[in-house]
DNA sequence: GTTATCTGTTACCTAAAGGATACCGATTAC
DNA sequence: GTAATCGGTATCCTTTAGGTAACAGATAAC
């Protein structure tokens, strides 16, 4: 049986993780940490995120504690952005999103 | 083994989902029909959607094939919204989302 | 007749998200 | 010297998202 309050709790926690992981980049940006860690430039160039933008959300992840940033004592200074342990906890989100959008498009260009 | 075309393919397929249910609202809508039917009013109060924007969200949902819009013969008359089967297929974005939200709560309150 | 309910629409506005471009200091390669 | 690399920041702008409030037509209750 869905209570109201059921209801509400599910709305709450939706809302929490879209807090999160909402907007247009982030999840994108996980998805593609996911697979290794990556420099500043490579991100952009890899997803076509603008550099203000790419910073802006970066900082922002980093600060929720989905990923690191690490400078590395390199010529020219490189820095690398992996995702930390508590971001792989999205892995079940990610994967569901991606079995979706697959499916959505194949039903898409299939009609 | 992550190539590049697979990074690529797994962007893609997110921002094909976020396309769909992307923005403030859409996903909170289906939780709450996932629960049962509801009516315009209903919908608003429940929610918090200012009429405007609810009926906007509705439209689109309703042109994806997420929703069914239903017009009762009643007095005066009512307005049905429910979920379609197709929208059934996001009950794993959805339970993902909602596991995660409710951790994340969890561990931000206990932290 | 007045008021209320229902489902929206319309007009107007603000705030936020996102984007384009140039540039910074430091370094290396030519 | 010139150009290119690195990780960003600063400035400007456009677009979208979202919100408020008023109101529409229809009907019913008082």
């Amino acid at each position: 049986m869905h209570t109201k309050e059921t209801c509400q709790r599910s709305m709450l926690a939706i809302k929490d993780t879209m807090d999160v992981v909402g907007g247009k980049w982030k999840l994108v940006l996980i998805t593609v940490l996911m697979s290794g860690k990556r420099r500043f430039k490579e991100l952009s160039r890899e997803t076509g995120i603008s550099p203000r933008i790419l910073s802006k959300e970066l900082q922002e992840m980093e600060m929720n504690g989905l990923i690191t940033r690490t400078v590395c004592d390199t010529r020219p200074i490189t820095v690398e952005y992996a995702i930390t342990p508590y971001c792989e906890t999205l892995k079940g989100v990610l994967e569901a999103m991606y079995d979706w959008g697959t499916k959505h498009r194949e039903k898409i260009i299939g009609s």
